[in-house]
RNA sequence: GGAGAGGUGGCUGAGUGGUCUAAGGCACCGGAUUGCUAAUCCGGCGUAGGAUGAAUUUUCUACCGGGGGUUCAAAUCCCCCCCUCUCCGCCA
């Protein structure tokens, strides 16, 4: 959410930044709106201010033994009055409202300004395509031949977009998800935490998915629950309504959770393998950071997501968004790409975001500097990393002629000692 | 799921319709004092919003888990919901 006092102050600027997004706002009329929200608390708490004079003026002429039936009449008039105030006052504090929540984040101004993917620039790529002398193929080929997914049983108990890894497939993911949290814990300064993955309305709004992300999300009507699409929702709303001290900055926290994602609008979209699920593992890290910090902070993250990565020995490149293909609630995002050599293709597995105060305004995140006023701070979030797509990028740049796969060495530990996973077993 | 108890400021805790303008204590901040590592005394000390202003100004309003209601007036009375604790039931 946008500070209103921005757009008073600036009305113009506010237009430019979202049109770079791609969108035509009506702020005029945002503002007059809140020129009218501003007018009726005026005039509701001179009310209410007479109100309470006239209301202990009886109380005092009561005590007396007086007669106070003329002032409780007066009063009781004025009570209808702030009746019919309070209910315009909420509905129009309502409205503005939602209409302040459906409203995306400015673009930080070192964002590049574009309309689509397509004009995202690569800021740099890490290592080079491994040598091969025969044809690459895609995760799903391998898999089959070496009979390490159960896609149709999944598919059978779920529905298309499940997984089902078997065997080495499920071990590697697991020693995955452990050496990457072990990676952020003790070399990155993370806190682990292992949150629900059942929340609530009000989380969802913090974060941002909610009000205008519902169609993406998995609901549990009877209970009013959602699952998460990602544990930064959790994560980040674990100190919702908090004031930190200054000296607990910046606050970093850790965890691995399955996400839950419907993918409504992505129905073409749904490749083969383990691309795109309706549910996969991630590893996610959330800091909650002083504003002039947050910069530099993404940078950080942004580097503790690509260590994972090369730690494990993959090329991969980092590519900023632009302003047209931004997420809603950020303010700045670096996506990392994996290199698939059996699919010819980069594939997301990290996507590290600055969202500055927009999600710490919704959800009330502030910090306390000195002895001062609290000051909202900045969150940011990063996947370190997705598990599906990084599974595939081991499967597809670890492949060797016979079809067997080599895995990194850093992951042997987590892998009682296996070293590759062939046909032989 | 059933029964009971409870939810008040950073913490503790009083308050059962009208100077509640939420007592007291702890913690914290500023000052004073005593030369002894601490005590004493004085003062300050919540959040959000509106108006005002040169201002770290002045002032008003709201907030006692959340939402509704009764009343001239609600922390206080009534209704619904949420959460915590104890016991019972169920359960990995």
């Amino acid at each position: 959410m946008l500070d209103i006092k921005i757009l008073r102050e600036n009305p113009e600027a506010a237009k430019t930044k979202w049109a770079s997004r791609g969108l035509d706002v009506d702020v005029d009329a945002l503002l007059a709106k809140d020129e009218r929200r501003r007018q009726l608390i005026t005039e509701l708490e001179e009310l209410q201010r007479t109100r309470n004079a006239s209301s202990k003026e009886i109380g005092m002429k009561k005590k007396a033994g007086e007669d106070a039936s003329e002032a409780m009449a007066a009063v009781r008039e004025i009570g209808e009055q702030i009746s019919a105030f309070e209910k315009e006052k909420a509905q129009v504090i309502e409205d503005l409202d939602a209409q302040l929540l459906s409203l995306p984040n400015f673009p930080h101004e070192s964002v590049p300004v574009g309309h689509s993917e397509a004009d995202n620039p690569v800021i740099r790529t890490w290592g080079s395509p491994v040598e091969m002398d025969f044809e690459p193929k895609p995760h799903w080929e391998l898999a089959e031949a070496l009979g390490i997914f159960e896609f149709e049983r999944a598919a059978a108990i779920s529905g298309a977009g499940f997984s089902c890894l078997t065997g080495p497939a499920a071990r590697l993911s697991r020693g995955l998800i452990s050496f990457m949290l072990d990676l952020h814990t003790s070399e990155h300064g993370y806190t682990e935490v292992a949150v629900p993955l059942l929340v609530n309305d009000e989380a969802l709004t913090g974060t941002g998915q909610l009000p205008k992300f519902a169609e993406e999300l998995y609901r549990i009507p009877e209970d009013d629950l959602w699952l998460i699409p990602t544990a930064e929702v959790p994560l980040t709303n674990l100190y919702r309504d908090h004031i930190f001290d200054e000296s607990e900055l910046p606050c970093n926290l850790t965890g691995h959770t399955p996400c839950f994602r419907r993918e409504a609008g992505a129905a073409g979209k749904m490749t083969r393998g383990m691309n795109r699920l309706h549910q996969f593992d991630k590893v996610e890290m959330v800091k909650f950071v002083q504003p002039s910090e947050s910069y530099a902070e993404l940078e950080k993250l942004t580097g503790h997501a690509e260590a994972v990565l090369q730690k494990l020995g993959l090329h991969y490149r980092v590519i900023t968004l632009c302003t047209g293909d931004i997420g809603f609630s950020s303010a700045k995002t670096y996506d990392i790409e994996l290199w698939a050599p059996g699919q010819q293709a980069w594939l997301e597995v990290s996507s590290c975001s600055n969202f500055e105060d927009f999600q710490a305004r919704r959800a009330k995140i502030r910090y306390r500097k000195d002895q001062g006023k609290p000051e909202i701070l900045h969150t940011l979030n990063g996947s370190g990393v997705a598990l599906p797509r990084l599974l595939v990028a081991i499967m597809e740049q670890g492949q060797q002629a016979d079809g067997s796969i080599v895995l990194p060495e850093i992951l042997r530990p987590y892998l009682g000692g296996m070293e590759r996973i062939s046909a032989e077993g």
